[in-house]
DNA sequence: CGAATGTCAGATAAACTGATATGT
DNA sequence: CACATATCAGTTTATCTGACATTC
């Protein structure tokens, strides 16, 4: 099942990542922050959890400075979170780690395997919303 | 990546068990206990996390008088927890919602997909546990 | 002694609901 | 007014590390 794997690579990556201080939300926020800036409430629903949740990582990424954000907003009450260059970086360092873990996995399996994975998972992220269909 | 399917199942998941009262964790460990009595320690293991953890999420199900434990060790400090009447009835409850869950997923899939995703996922949950090469 | 199990204590993080405020 | 965004407050759960006891 799904849960398997996923609980093996959560354990995996809070492991992996927490010697650099970061915990898999805060990795995965940094992560959909890599090529654009993006408001809490829109990396609420890239992670599928409420803009208050939203909001606590947000704001301990901001008081650690890997984030900053417009202290006024440009438009309407969007302030979009931006990495900074410590962000960056600590993200890049991230990024080693976490690819190290899905080369093991990736290596688990047979190449053609490895890319219907990638595939079904997609589909089920954006099946598996909430909103389509409660 | 697995970490999107994951939030999104999670996300899911978390939305249709908690008007039984019961998250996810507390689901899976119930679901470890379907079959057979185990340890904290064992459902430790099988959910990728600490004794300590599972010790938490035994005692609230032990509370709610979902799972039981013998007050005294048959053997060493082995207490493996049991489902009780209660435990299973609700069990059987949150099953046909997970599966209600697990069918749209499947049914985003085609046939072949869906049984490749099985063995897939199975693979890498073996591959990343921590202990095979931390 | 060593390994497995259980458990306490303390800390941190994440998630929820509800309420409220601010802009478009 | 409705809607999106932000954020505060309060609560619950899960998770970790560290320490310690128990039992084979």
């Amino acid at each position: 099942m799904l849960k398997q794997a996923q609980s093996a690579l959560r354990s995996r990556m809070d492991h992996d990542l927490r010697p650099l201080g970061l915990t898999v939300p805060q990795y995965a926020c940094l992560e959909l922050l890599r090529t654009e800036s993006l408001t809490s409430a829109e990396l609420a629903r890239g992670m599928f959890v409420t803009a208050q949740s939203m909001n606590g990582v947000v704001q301990s990424l901001q008081e650690r400075g890997l984030v900053a954000r417009a202290d006024t907003a440009p438009s309407g009450r969007r302030r979009p979170a931006a990495l900074t260059e410590t962000g960056r970086e600590l993200l890049a360092e991230a990024d080693t780690r976490v690819r190290r873990i899905e080369a093991q996995m990736i290596g688990a399996l047979d190449p053609e395997g490895a890319d219907q994975m990638v595939d079904g998972l997609a589909v089920i992220a954006t099946t598996l919303r909430r909103d389509d269909r409660g």
